[in-house]
DNA sequence: CTGTCTGCAAACTTTTTGCATATAG
DNA sequence: CTATATGCAAAAAGTTTGCAGACAG
């Protein structure tokens, strides 16, 4: 249940990553592994260093960096910007996050959930991300004593 | 009218720093003078320490990210994240921003002017960052000579 | 084969920390 | 006077880059 078991085979992942003009290489293919095939998942560049290297003990970071940002930019993973390291991001629909201030959890939000209506007159809104903090399910039930009063991932 | 005049007295800021519990310094002085008084702007700390560093050449950099910590954490400043450095924002009311694809330029987006609702069960949510992208309206206007197509600040 | 990708190591940017000194209250 | 803040310099964290060699197509 929380195993996160490979989702799809190494055929797969290479023509998805060919389809969108990227070389499959069996680096690539280790890393979006990582990701295809889970609508919900978000890693750092250095988590993704981590379990990437247990399959391909000669991986390096440079090589990590450079290709969650090609498949960034091929639309293949999302970015999610905030405090602490940029997550990258399974889920490429449109959506929103919640990050829970107390296990620092950071859920998805179907933007089904959410209404939002802009009024501005001249802003021409193409995106929108909306970044919700507050206390999850988890830690909203038993507020004093569900989890660990996680220190934040970082800074401030 | 994008000359920046100083708009609180030393003695004002003194007493605003006093009142949330901080000494009152020189250098938290010049640090919160580049905020105190407009309800608009956004500076990174390099920034910061550019602009305060024309008064007390003698101000460090490791002294700046002590005080925008210790502002922030007093709730005189808000801190915006993004790609690319962190931002301060003098505007501490709940808002929201908009970032131009083109000119890079962060807005304040006025709360009012966005309905939101979120229908979640179980999450608590005690605040909102939304964060949207497109054309500000100097960009949309003269879609490809208004201003120079910047680099983005950072990455991706 | 050829152009792209990789690994390595080093550089860069942003932010934090340790410690002796200075200063606000 | 004493606790807190500062400056300096060095380190940490996250990310990018240059280049020679490896590999996909």
């Amino acid at each position: 249940m929380s195993a996160t078991p490979p989702p799809l085979s190494d055929v797969a992942l290479a023509q998805l990553l060919r389809a969108h003009g990227l070389r499959a290489t069996a680096q690539r293919r280790a890393i979006y592994g990582l990701f295809a095939g889970r609508e919900n998942g978000h890693l750092s560049a250095e988590e993704v260093f981590q379990r990437a290297r247990a399959e391909l003990p000669e991986l390096s970071r440079a090589t990590v960096y450079n290709a969650l940002g090609e498949l960034a930019e091929a639309g293949l993973l999302g970015v999610v910007e905030g405090p602490g390291p940029r997550q990258f991001d399974a889920n490429v629909t449109l959506h929103h996050h919640f990050r829970c201030r107390r296990c620092s959890a950071l859920h998805d939000i179907d933007p089904e959930h959410i209404d939002m209506t802009l009024r501005e007159p001249g802003f021409e809104v193409e995106r929108a991300h909306v970044l919700l903090e507050g206390l999850c399910p988890k830690c909203a039930a038993g507020d004093r004593d569900s989890g660990p009063p996680r220190p934040r991932p970082v800074a401030s």
